[in-house]
DNA sequence: ATAATAACGAGA
DNA sequence: CTCGTTATTATC
């Protein structure tokens, strides 16, 4: 039932009548009677009998095709209890809304045996390249005796040419893939794609964005041509995607790759899950039940004995999690070649009263990063300067040491009601008069509101006569040439450069590390990587100059280029702080008795703490409840329970569920 | 939304 | 005890 009320979140038994009989199949979109009205529903399964004394008659089949299948259907279910979300939530996520023009171009082209005319002239005139029905491969899939996938391009890695023979042998291999700098991810996962194909399977790629996603769809038309794979994306427009997501449907394309739309994509014969950068926020769906792709993913491969990739420059403390569990194995290069790949990394100082610098006209530029990025347009290479955006929020740290100051009690962050206050936490309201700082002993807080106001303009002036190019929210740049030129870019936005950068600026790391954000380390760490993974190598001349204190654990990972070791490090305090993913966490947002009243009719499990409330936007408050990862289910199903006893008994003010929110604080 | 069902209270 | 009215709850 397309109803997103909880307490209907169960399928309910209709009569078929004579003349739906040969459309109404598991899969198909049906209308039914429900409750006096037309609802829309899915014909989940067919059975002999029912239970129930009167039964209704199926009003009407919307289409004939079956768009749920069978695998994605308890996907869906899977995901709906792990978030504490109803089945129909999730369907509208896992399937398209329906486009009735898409489907008549998709269906009239299949129906009578391989066609390859494009039926489609009224659909668009779409370039719609990758879903062309070209023919050298045919759906049959299984594309025989096809030699195994050239593992080259993974030999850097011990374990990577395994994992290809493991991909074609169709075994389920589960690997966290830690790329090195310099690394065409792009064409990793091409190749592993290929050798999941080569053996009769299909794939899901997920990535983070649009750029992403083209630099992946070059890499697979370059090794499996057109027409194998497609692109599912809820960028492309309403038609594209149900296209896209009919064309995955009928096994025409057994390779989807997109964003975290694809993430139900519907491929026969599934052999291969993967993301990339999972660490990527994007990656979490913003709407209800707000699945993760990584955790739908995961939960792909785990329920239907397929592989999983998940893959990134920087590591997350989930992955790590996934490793340390024996869930997967980490696919890493030796050090010896790490530091060979590795372009030369420094910190610098980052107090803006060290940026005084008589040589740096612009006085932001510490006299490293300055002397490096001439240096690199000396030698006519490219420089890439990343400059965080503004807008994170503000939070309290240490004065003397710039940690981020937390609750002795349960952790949370600590806030400071006015300039002169006393601290009090955000999480338990515990006021914190006594607070000294857990890694140097200081006793002064400080407000850390970040004020990173440099612009493009301001570093061109510190080098006159340079070309300077902007990628960032509004135009984001794919690629540079590769002489001597500055670019500025916002994290997630940085162009690929011909042949490398010379020299890479990390600027403002500050009021990256300070974040009131669990995540702000490992977050930090990420976006560095990723920048300096388009360093040239150090042997190359490729240098990274990072702005902040060598001594920081994220900064020394990135100098070390060791996330693993950084992952592991976050795994263990989160574990000993009690934050996800080393327990399971959800919070519940709502007005104060709204929430109130879900929590004291939630049976949750025995160990389950509950923690808050904390104020949430306008005139909402907030609370966390955690339990270990061994209770996340029986906490999820108490807390779906008792949502849906709220929306039985109509309870007017909405409260708002949460499974591992992605900010805590 | 609407129908069934349970709960309740007044009057016979 | 019964009937009529009103809250409650399930909805194939």
């Amino acid at each position: 039932m397309d109803v997103p009320l909880p307490h209907l979140d169960r399928p309910f038994d209709y009569l078929v009548p004579e003349a739906l009989d040969a459309d109404a199949r598991p899969g198909v979109r049906v209308k039914v009677r429900f409750a006096g009205q037309l609802v829309d529903g899915w014909l989940l399964e067919r059975a002999e009998s029912s239970e129930h004394p009167k039964l209704a008659y199926l009003e009407k089949v919307v289409s004939p095709v079956p768009v749920l299948s069978p695998e994605v259907a308890r996907l869906a279910r899977a995901v709906a209890d792990r978030y504490a979300g109803s089945l129909a939530d999730v369907l509208r996520l896992a399937v398209p809304p329906r486009h009735a023009r898409a489907e008549k171009a998709v269906t009239a082209a299949d129906a009578p045996p391989p066609e390859n005319a494009d039926a489609s002239a009224d659909a668009d005139a779409d370039a719609d390249a990758s879903a062309s029905a070209d023919a050298d491969v045919d759906a049959d899939g299984r594309s025989g005796g096809r030699a195994e996938v050239d593992p080259r391009g993974w030999r850097d890695y011990p374990a990577g040419p395994a994992l290809l023979r493991a991909l074609t042998d169709g075994k389920p291999a589960r690997a966290v893939w830690s790329a090195l700098p310099g690394e065409d991810w792009a064409d990793r996962y091409a190749d592993a794609v290929a050798a999941t194909v080569a053996g009769g399977r299909g794939a899901v790629v997920v990535v983070a964005d649009a750029r992403d996603l083209d630099r992946l769809d070059a890499a697979l038309t370059a090794v499996l041509g057109a027409g194998r794979h497609v692109r599912l994306t809820a960028a492309d427009g309403p038609a594209r995607r149900y296209r896209a997501f009919l064309t995955a449907r009928t096994g025409e394309a057994d390779v989807v790759i997109g964003t975290r739309a694809a993430m139900f994509a519907p491929v026969r014969r599934l052999g291969l899950v993967a993301i990339w950068d999972d660490g990527d926020d994007l990656h979490a769906e913003p709407r209800a039940p707000y699945p993760h792709a990584r955790d739908v993913l995961l939960t792909r491969a785990q329920l239907g004995d397929v592989a999983a990739l998940v893959g990134g420059y920087a590591r997350t403390a989930e992955a790590q999690l996934l490793v340390e569990t024996g869930w997967a194995r980490e696919v890493v290069a030796d050090r010896a070649v790490v530091r060979s790949r590795t372009p030369a990394m420094a910190p610098t100082g980052d107090d803006p009263q060290l940026a005084r610098d008589p040589g740096a006209a612009s006085a932001r530029l510490p006299s490293l990063a300055w002397t490096t990025a001439r240096d690199a347009l000396r030698a006519d290479l490219p420089v890439l300067v990343q400059v965080p955006r503004r807008g994170y929020v503000p939070s309290v740290a240490c004065a003397d040491c710039r940690a981020p100051a937390r609750c002795p009690h349960c952790a949370g962050p600590l806030a400071l009601p006015s300039a002169q206050g006393t601290p009090a936490c955000r999480w338990c309201g515990r006021v914190a008069a006594a607070y000294a700082c857990p890694e140097c002993g200081g006793r002064r807080l400080r407000a850390s509101v970040t004020g990173a106001r440099r612009t493009a303009e301001e570093l061109g002036r510190a080098f006159p006569g340079v070309p300077v190019r902007t990628s960032g929210r509004e135009e984001v740049l794919a690629g540079v040439p590769g002489g001597a030129g500055l670019v500025i870019a916002t994290p997630g936005a940085e162009p690929v450069a011909e042949g490398g950068y010379g020299a890479v600026l990390l600027l403002d790391s500050w009021a990256l590390l300070t974040r009131a954000d669990l995540r702000a380390g490992e977050e930090a760490l990420r976006r560095w990587m990723a920048a300096a993974a388009l360093a040239r190598p150090g042997t190359a001349g490729g240098r990274v100059v990072v702005v902040a204190d060598g001594a920081l654990a994220p900064v020394q990972a990135l100098l070390r280029w060791d996330s693993a070791w950084f992952a592991a490090r976050e795994l263990a305090e989160r574990r000993e702080l009690g934050f996800p993913p080393a327990v399971r966490m959800a919070s519940v947002t709502g007005v104060a008795e709204a929430v109130a009243d879900l929590l004291a009719g939630a049976r949750l499990p025995g160990d389950a703490e509950v923690l808050g409330p904390v104020p949430a936007e306008e005139g909402r408050e907030r609370m966390l409840v955690r339990v270990p990862r061994s209770r996340a289910a029986a906490m999820a199903e108490a807390l779906h329970a008792a949502a849906g006893q709220r929306s039985a008994r109509k309870a007017a003010d909405p409260v708002r569920l949460q499974v591992d929110p992605l900010t805590l604080f």
